[in-house]
DNA sequence: ACACGATACTAGCACCGCTAGACAATCGAG
DNA sequence: CTCGATTGTCTAGCGGTGCTAGTATCGTGT
């Protein structure tokens, strides 16, 4: 029957409202901020219904994760197809930093907060999207040495500056010096 | 008196009792668990008796991210001071990473969960200290660019690795290879 | 021996994540 | 069109959390 879409297309909104309000409370007031009771006010529905679509507060915080990931690896790629031809790595690592500093509570929410997201073989597709924007980056450098792991090394320097510069443990203002240290470090290894 | 110096130094005893608690109950089951009542039934005391020591929960976990800083900075110590001539930065690069390693739930207090743990000018003195043994490895390779500015970037990288490595989002069994990769980059740079 | 100040405790607050059971709205069959 | 059945939502409440006010007790100095 018809009615019977019309409730799942429904039902589909409001999962993404939850999804949403939760994001937007966890970047104006923090995570902690976040809470069932006061999502469910802010959707207006009680409480148990954000438990007919989720399994719990952490199931939550996993969609907005998995959100922020797909957001990220769309960045990525398109600060990489935008680029002049020779500056995609540039481009791709400034667009993970400015992401990172833009979205701080979807940032720690994926990186720090979900639970339920796996990484590894059985990641889900965005997150090897974002994968293969950065290997598609840093391979071309790897030389003798194995792409992937290459990869992964710079994935992990580009996210330390990230992590580090946002929680405000390296001096402020200087994120472009370190970014242009680190990649010259990989262009010319 | 000599009593009330007795007092005191019991109490100082009891509050390092209460900070190394903590630590193991995090080490063992993680940060989560370790509540307030916990910590006091572990401790055998009531809880008020914690707040006569810490300003609240948050104070205590700080309280062990500072003990963690100073370990850190112990370590990357022993490790440089130890190395033989020319390879300290591998040995303090890869003594970062053991500690993290070995002490996941130290590092998360001192990294995630820390609220009163201030970096920049005014950080605590174990902190400038395990910063300035990174300092005295990467600073040599600074050539014509800024040492600060180039030993946070190598922290970043290392920072970076060890996050992504502890929260199993790199492929394990590799963290050797990624780290002689960063090394290289940076000693070629 | 006794009053007093320090110290630890019991009990309870508001809030948390989560859920059982009551209630209302909607649907399909006759 | 009516009436069970099903679906959906809500109210109320459980155990647990961080934290604190008020009380009792203990050790101390006079």
């Amino acid at each position: 029957m018809a009615t019977q879409q019309r409730r799942e297309r429904e039902r589909a909104q409001r999962e993404a409202l939850i999804v949403s309000a939760a994001r937007d409370m966890a970047e104006a007031d923090g995570w902690a901020s976040v809470t069932v009771r006061r999502l469910a006010e802010r959707i207006e529905y009680s409480q148990p219904v954000l438990y007919s679509h989720f399994a719990g507060r952490g199931a939550i915080v996993d969609a907005v994760a998995l959100q922020g990931a797909a957001e990220l690896a769309e960045a990525l790629e398109r600060a990489r197809t935008g680029a002049e031809e020779g500056e995609e790595l540039e481009a791709v690592a400034q667009a993970y930093l400015d992401f990172a500093a833009a979205n701080p509570a979807l940032f720690e929410a994926m990186f720090a907060l979900a639970e339920g997201l796996e990484f590894g073989p059985n990641a889900p597709d965005v997150l090897k999207a974002g994968f293969a924007q950065l290997y598609a980056v840093f391979a071309p450098l790897a030389g003798d040495r194995d792409p992937e792991t290459l990869t992964e090394t710079g994935w992990a320097a580009l996210h330390g500056l990230a992590v580090l510069g946002r929680d405000g443990r390296l001096r402020p203002g200087l994120q472009q010096d370190r970014l242009a240290i680190l990649l010259r470090q990989f262009v010319n290894g």
